[in-house]
DNA sequence: ACCTGAACACCGTTCAAGT
DNA sequence: ACCTGAACACCGTTCAAGT
């Protein structure tokens, strides 16, 4: 409760989010944080009570970064699009905070006001209650689960090689076992994730479209 | 490439995901594998590369551990929603492995073969190349990123509260600026993640069943 | 060929002490 | 009230040596 002077809320953040930026989750230790602050490791616990708070702080910077404008979305679906396009390139702009995004519990203002936002642009469909959860639910997952493709799924890059030498690999697997997986790889390689982001989603909203989530 | 003979790949596999299941990603270190298998630390690497391969292991048992029936389909759409299941159902039964699931690349084989499969089903709507692979990615990033908001969204369970508290902690929030996230949680306390789960792969087959993936 | 203990360079965190 | 160094109990991994 006592606030500590030497440092801000968001100084921490901007630091901690710096040092994922430029030297990967690996690099974000309590003591490099310290050391990126000019300051001893110990007197981060002035701030934060343990180290996953560390985490939390380059979630909450990430997530805060998403923009979108706030109005003037004629349909529902363009206004789902547009916050979830946010989020999306957020969450990209920072590749090696994904693995935190994806498992971090954040309470943040910043996570309760776009998540919010989303919620408010998908009950302009008719949702409530268990069907907006529900809506909620697949387009948050949705985001959430192809950041998650893109860097851990089975067409996901190697940190180390090409997107050819990811595509080779796959059309080195038996051919007629795995028609359809070294035809997924050779589409990859022509496609972009940006694209396959808003296909996706129009997939999704083309689901919500058809079924107004009528009571149940 | 020799073959070492004390311990063999599934003997490891089995006793680091008891490890997890057990203790918890903390407590899956390259000493508590060894300790559980009667061994010190160092005879690992006789296995292992790195300590991540040892996550990776993990990933495989819990993704080798999906089973549906094999045949007998009448609908792609449910053989898509018996994959999906299974897969989800494997990755909810090992809730500590969740975080490995989300961030680890995996190609073992058992990973290989579900993809396959759910790809196989994915084409049986017409789809191929792009078409295909955007069906894939939509479907696979729905189910991990349904497992990721039960582990990490603003509606995630805290480790140590019970979900009344949790959705207390919602019902506390100012009601006007966050009436809908008020509205889901209050929906969250009468449903169930299964629950949940089938309904947002149903929204989502509902799109995938409108558009069908003609050529582009 | 396979196994393994000692040692090194890290961690997060407790504790006690500074101002 | 806020700050911080020393020390502790861990890590993953290198190295050198065992059989």
């Amino acid at each position: 409760m006592g606030r500590p002077a030497k440092f801000t809320h968001s100084q921490l953040q901007a630091a901690a989010l710096a040092l994922v930026d430029r030297e990967g989750l690996a690099g974000l230790s309590m003591r490099a944080l310290a050391g990126e602050l000019g300051t001893g490791a110990m007197t981060l616990y002035n701030y934060v009570s343990q180290r996953e708070d560390i985490d939390l702080l380059v979630v909450e910077a990430v997530i805060g970064e998403a923009r979108w404008p706030l109005a003037g979305y004629a349909q529902w679906q363009d206004e789902v699009r547009a916050i979830a396009t946010a989020l999306w390139q957020a969450v990209r702009a920072h590749p090696h905070a994904i693995p935190l995004i994806l498992t971090r519990r954040s309470r943040s203002p910043a996570v309760f006001e776009v998540t919010e936002a989303l919620l408010r642009a998908l009950a302009r469909s008719g949702r409530s209650g268990p069907a907006l959860l529900v809506a909620f639910r697949a387009v948050s997952g949705l985001i959430t689960g192809l950041a998650q493709s893109e860097l851990a799924g089975p067409l996901a890059l190697q940190a180390e090689e090409s997107a050819e030498l990811t595509i080779a690999r796959f059309r080195a697997l038996p051919a007629e076992r795995f028609a359809h997986l070294i035809d997924i790889a050779n589409a990859a390689a022509g496609s972009t994730a940006d694209g396959e982001f808003r296909a996706s989603l129009d997939l999704l909203l083309a689901g919500l479209s058809a079924d107004r989530g009528g009571e149940r």
